[in-house]
DNA sequence: CCGGGCCTGCGG
DNA sequence: CCGCAGGCCCGG
């Protein structure tokens, strides 16, 4: 499950190797991965240019010349891989072809992911990246106190909404409610200012650490010539059930929150 | 705020 | 062989 850190490590590689590529074609399987159509974005994404490419949230955003965008959300199991990488074949839902004879896949088990044709003018609206929260890399203690301060309900659920935070998944919700020491159901109203300014570090803390490890590759990661992340091994309540606290010792508990397999440390993370 | 839908593989 | 894995959307 790619998030913020694991999109940002697809996106860095790809800004070092596909700029300035022309596209040639675009094939693979019928189905709803790519809007509009297969063969519709085929022909009208020839000739083009890459510009770009940047990350919103958990968007990968290509730019192309002619004012045009490719726009790929990866969900669950999508991958953005070379040709060269004998990468799960007969799950590539598209493949595009550029003019020097490289190819990129988009390779996607469980076909939850999505890849948009469209022009900067409607991009934000189709994508729903208009909809999008705060980039949490590029804000100030101050900007997050504003933003998180007054919000109320259960602190993973909002952790977890991309239109207030864009980027955060259930890997690094998790690992921020442990860095901040609190229970991931945890009420916000009862957070103090002192609690959230803790909790601003975590959310730093995890999300930079996680690029600099180059994610996480338990389940589906990878990145666009295979290679795996790291950050697997530095994780300190994610799939750790059972285990014990690298802090206190306890063992590790799995609950449900916010709908999903939620992990914690009983010790260190009381609810407030 | 919850739960179902979208999908498939795989673990219990 | 059921149900879990958890991205996002949608309806209630």
């Amino acid at each position: 499950m790619p998030e913020l850190p694991e999109v940002e490590t697809i996106v860095r590689e790809l800004q070092g190797s596909v700029r300035g590529k022309e596209f040639l074609k675009v094939e693979g399987g019928t189905g709803r991965t790519i809007v509009p159509s297969i063969s519709d974005v085929s022909k009208r994404i020839r000739g083009l240019k890459i510009l770009d490419v940047l990350r919103q949230g958990k968007f990968i955003v290509f730019v192309l010349s002619g004012k045009m965008r490719l726009v790929v959300h990866l969900r669950m199991t999508g991958r953005l891989t070379w040709e060269t990488v004998e990468d799960r074949k007969k799950y590539v839902r598209a493949a595009f072809y550029f003019k020097d004879g490289s190819v990129l896949n988009f390779s996607d088990v469980r076909k939850f992911g999505r890849i948009w044709f469209c022009t900067e003018g409607e991009y934000l609206k189709i994508t729903r990246i208009g909809r999008l929260g705060r980039e949490p890399l590029e804000m100030n203690l101050s900007e997050f106190l504003q933003l998180f301060g007054g919000r109320r309900g259960i602190l993973k659920n909002n952790l977890l909404r991309q239109d207030i935070l864009a980027g955060i998944g259930n890997i690094y919700a998790d690992e921020i409610c442990f860095g901040t020491g609190l229970h991931p159901s945890s009420r916000m109203e009862r957070i103090s200012k002192k609690t959230y300014a803790r909790m601003f570090r975590a959310i730093k803390d995890c999300l930079e650490e996680g690029i600099r490890h180059c994610g996480v590759s338990v389940s589906d990661f990878a990145g666009t010539r295979g290679d795996l992340g790291k950050h697997q091994d530095y994780l300190q309540v994610y799939g750790r059930t059972g285990d014990k606290c690298y802090k206190c010792g306890s063992l590790i508990k799995k609950t449900v929150v916010a709908g999903r397999g939620t992990h914690f440390c009983p010790r260190c993370q009381k609810k407030n």
